[in-house]
RNA sequence: GGGCGAUUAGCUCAGUUGGUUAGAGCGCCACGUUGACAUCGUGGAGGUCAGUGGUUCGAAUCCACUAUCGCCCA
């Protein structure tokens, strides 16, 4: 073995290995129940992240912990074709060869973009294998697969067929840089600082029935007498004003209610209504109402039966409705019509205000609410089903409190629009005959001659809604989608539960009858060290291939894992990364320390007597055994980082740092206490690798592989080939805990600790090996037992540790330890100041008082003793005593000093 | 405006149902010894658990309010 574990030599040699021997696919001879994860799928367009590497990190630590434990495991993977992202990459490749999607058009584009597809698809999927994901790649699917397609097809029909799905113009949101309309989840809003403008609109009344003179001519507005004040944050929508509203009881306008206000620049007449939408304190109380653009003015305008006027094209230019301003840019008109409205003196006042603006997800463009015609899905009854589903506890949702977002989100769903405008995705299957009427045929059926596709396409999330079941071959019975569905757990993060986790809930209940999982789990977003975000314009993004390159993947999955808690996001310190690039090293040299000790043989690792262990035995043991009941409780309870750490605090921290250091001890025994040695070296080495393997899986599987030698028999699958993703993994067994040989190693181990300190405190070199005089009193026995123990990892002359019940004439020069009802002296000749070490007594003096006189108090309290659990007051009254020991050891000593 | 989360050592974070002296890694100080490991070892310093009030024999943990930061929804 070589001296330093080296990632390079093992991760991508063990994930061919693994995959090229089929461990990933679900075994029919599998002794436990399904346990099956659909991949949440990445965009082919994507990049790896650490969003990516967190998923991948949970999932397959879940699928290879209940793979270990028996279940049938079935991790489907895949990728999603993702409409809008695609097909903007697709686009720019186009433009920067000097053509354009339009050029090209439809057939040659969707050509362009599977060719596309081909190239960075196969990328992604390397990368998921590359972070150690154990899914059945003979499985993986694509969203715009033919079954996949299908199943969209079909899923569109039902809906259709059932009232579910409708077509209808309304108010959308418009992304004018796509061209497309986007659902209301993919319109994100951003407090911006912007101006509100107040324009006068003249009122008609017996003086003045509307201009006389021209737009732009200065006098336009000659002659008016009365005024209404409006405030708009958007001016370029006067063109499409049809009304102007005032709040029904807002006496300063009363007066005004049922006359016409005429529109600036359209010199249209415009009714003055009442609306109890108007906020009377909000600008001048007199609002503008904009029916087809703005959904508050479009509620308003029903309302009164107002007319729609839609004064935009497709890509946010004023059409002909709006004039003298027709063909320009929305945001030049809003310029223009200031202009004007200055010079025909009926610009009023600018203010400065802040409001918060729909905003494009992809694009980043301000989104424009649109008229336009539309597929929509209605979604109250599907809400319902899925709303029940999780109230009725047949899915849950970790964290808990995300049930409550996702209730509330799900309680106030506005249908959804599904169609996009757009070339790359599901064609939407419906057809046009002549004569209008639409048919949506079966999937295997041909559209009826003469009939013309919706040129639209559908929502990404429409298909990824069906992902969990489409993948198992919805909606076909097949064996898998019999054996795997519903699915057990959905992971994912946090910020797509309505995009996506929602809308599976919603189709999976009412499509297939039931929820898709029994279990949401949601992690939470991997943000920098300091809690920002992660951004290229910040320069403060973690390459997760680059990580893996420096430290390996187990390190990279051993931080995502256990540097947090469920739901909660993560701030991914670098240095975090090295320690646990440092935690795979150290267990590579406890494992060549153990493989070199147990030699060729394995056999007799198997067996020993239990009556052989010695307390250092018992106690790792015990401590093993309590190790693996904690993993599988917290396993179970979904605290996946608790149950990491605990494991790298067992592994570090008491099996290298003293059970290994009593090994050595051990070993250097007679034969029977070597063997033992090796044995429990050996059961508990192996069993945590298996504990550990989900967390990191290369490392202990490499290790696995050197420790069990040819000789392991721990599989669930005998006849499989021999690899720890097959192991079983350890189960608790309550008998194994021994609290006495815990209680006991304790005592010990604190007498080495204080041995240890104490030598530090006189300055004795490392190398020196000192003298030392235990008085051990009840405990004596224990302490000869492992006095050579406690004599080398004290760095004690074997010879010159003494241990005694009582002691008359304590040593003059020597430095005092006490510890509870037993001392130790060590003489250090020459090196004890005997005013230092009063000092130094009397600082544990004070403190040893304060604690006696602590829980004195305590036990004095009444209420204490009769109130508090039996047990609690009993260990009390024991500490107590050992204190009380303690402190009279002391003034004892300082009496003698 | 409504809701949620966070606040614990210099930094990044744990702390499962309330129960001895609140833990880890990194950083810091001192010292390096043995054939697993310097990607390491040994010992140590470092905390008013954001604040106030309450419940309780007992609160980092439960409740209320406040402050600061962040997120979601409207």
């Amino acid at each position: 073995m070589a001296k330093a574990y080296e990632h390079q030599q093992v991760e991508q040699r063990l994930y061919a290995w693994w995959e090229r021997n089929d461990f990933f696919a679900p075994r029919a001879d599998a002794p436990g129940p399904p346990f099956v994860i659909a991949i949440p799928p990445p965009n082919i367009t994507g990049e790896l992240h650490l969003g990516h590497a967190m998923f991948v990190t949970i999932e397959d630590l879940m699928i290879r912990w209940r793979r270990m434990q028996g279940y049938k495991t079935l991790w489907v993977p895949g990728t999603d074709h993702a409409g809008i992202a695609t097909q903007t990459q697709v686009e720019r490749l186009l433009i920067s060869e000097g053509t354009s999607r339009q050029a090209v058009g439809r057939e040659e584009f969707l050509r362009r973009t599977w060719a596309w597809k081909e190239k960075y698809d196969g990328e992604i999927t390397r990368q998921l294998r590359r972070l150690g994901a154990s899914c059945d790649w003979a499985r993986e699917r694509f969203t715009l697969d033919a079954g996949l397609s299908r199943a969209v097809h079909t899923a569109f029909k039902r809906l259709y067929d059932d009232g579910l799905i409708y077509r209808g113009t309304y108010l959308v949101n418009w992304s004018p840089q796509l061209q497309t309309a986007v659902s209301d989840l993919e319109v994100e809003y951003e407090q911006r600082n912007v101006s509100i403008w107040y324009v006068r609109y003249p009122v008609v009344d017996t003086a003045w029935r509307g201009p006389q003179h021209p737009w732009g001519s200065g006098r336009w507005a000659e002659g008016a007498t009365s005024w209404i004040t409006v405030a708009t944050t958007r001016p370029e929508t006067i063109l499409g004003d049809t009304a102007v509203a005032v709040a029904p009881d807002d006496e300063r306008y009363t007066a005004m209610l049922g006359r016409q206000a005429v529109l600036p620049a359209l010199a249209r007449h415009i009714p003055i209504i009442a609306d109890e939408y108007v906020d009377k304190e909000f600008g001048t109380g007199a609002v503008k109402i904009t029916p087809a653009h703005d959904k508050n003015d479009y509620e308003v305008g029903k309302r009164h039966r107002l007319p729609l006027i839609n004064i935009m094209n497709k890509d946010a230019t004023i059409n002909s409705e709006g004039g003298p301003y027709a063909g320009m840019d929305r945001f030049a008109a809003r310029s223009e019509i200031l202009a004007d409205l200055e010079r025909e003196g009926l610009l009023v006042k600018t203010e400065p205000h802040t409001m918060s603006v729909g905003i494009s997800q992809r694009g980043g463009e301000v989104i424009e609410p649109l008229l336009s015609e539309q597929w929509f899905v209605r979604t109250r009854p599907l809400a319902d089903l899925a709303l029940a589903a999780v109230r009725e506890g047949r899915t849950r949702i970790i964290p808990e409190r995300f049930e409550k977002v996702y209730f509330h989100w799900l309680e106030n769903i506005e249908d959804w629009c599904i169609s996009r405008q757009l070339w790359w995705g599901h064609r939407i299957p419906v057809w046009y005959l002549p004569d209008g009427s639409r048919v949506v045929p079966e999937p295997d059926e041909a559209p009826p001659a003469g009939a013309t596709q919706d040129p639209d396409v559908l929502d990404t999330w429409f298909s990824s809604g069906l992902w969990p079941f489409s993948t198992l071959g919805w909606p076909e019975s097949t064996p898998d989608l019999r054996e795997f569905y519903p699915t057990s757990v959905m992971e994912t993060g946090y910020d797509i539960l309505f995009f996506w986790v929602a809308r599976m809930m919603m189709m999976g209940c009412y499509l297939t009858g039931e929820p898709p999982f029994h279990t949401v789990y949601l992690h939470g977003l991997v943000r920098d060290e300091h809690g920002r975000k992660m951004s290229k314009s910040y320069g403060n993004v973690v390459n997760p291939l680059e990580v893996m390159d420096r430290h390996g993947t187990d390190a990279l999955r051993f931080t995502l894992a256990t540097s947090g808690t469920p739901g909660q996001d993560l701030n991914l310190n670098p240095q975090r990364i090295e320690a646990a690039r440092n935690f795979a090293n150290k267990l590579w040299n406890i494992t060549r320390f153990v493989i070199g000790k147990l030699g060729e043989d394995r056999e007799s690792a198997f067996s020993f007597s239990p009556l052989a262990l010695s307390l250092a035995d018992r106690w790792i043991l015990s401590r093993y055994s309590r190790l693996v009941g904690d993993v599988d409780r917290l396993m179970e309870g979904y605290n996946f980082g608790e149950a990491g750490r605990q494991i790298h605090d067992f592994l570090w921290g008491e099996f290298a740092d003293w059970y290994v250091e009593v090994a050595k001890v051990q070993l250097e025994g007679d034969e029977e206490t070597g063997q033992v040695t090796r044995a429990v070296l050996y059961t508990v080495l192996e069993g945590s690798l298996c504990l550990l393997h989900p967390f990191m899986p290369f490392v202990t599987e490499e290790l696995w592989q050197y420790v069990t030698g040819d000789g392991s028999t721990m599989s669930n699958y005998p006849d499989a080939p021999r690899t720890i993703m097959l192991a079983a993994y350890p189960e608790a067994e309550p008998t194994a805990l021994d609290e006495a040989a815990e209680r006991d190693w304790e005592l010990v181990r604190e007498l080495i600790v204080a041995i240890r300190n104490a030598r530090t405190e006189y300055k004795v070199e490392a190398a020196r090996w000192v003298t030392a005089m235990v008085v051990g009193g009840e405990r004596s026995g224990l302490l000869r037992a492992q006095a050579p123990l406690i004599a080398r990892l004290g760095r004690v002359k074997a010879d010159a540790l003494t241990i005694v019940e009582t002691l008359e004439r304590k040593p003059q020069h020597a430095a005092a330890i006490v510890l509870g009802a037993i001392e130790c002296y060590l003489p250090l000749a020459g090196l004890i100041d005997l005013e230092a070490e009063r000092a130094r007594l009397g600082k544990e003096l004070a403190a040893a008082e304060a604690d006696v006189a602590r829980r004195e108090a305590k036990l004095a309290n009444p209420s204490f003793t009769d109130r508090a659990p039996a047990a609690v007051v009993q260990r009390e009254r024991e500490s107590l005593e050992t204190a009380r020991a303690a402190l009279e050891k002391l003034r004892t000593r300082l009496a003698e000093l």
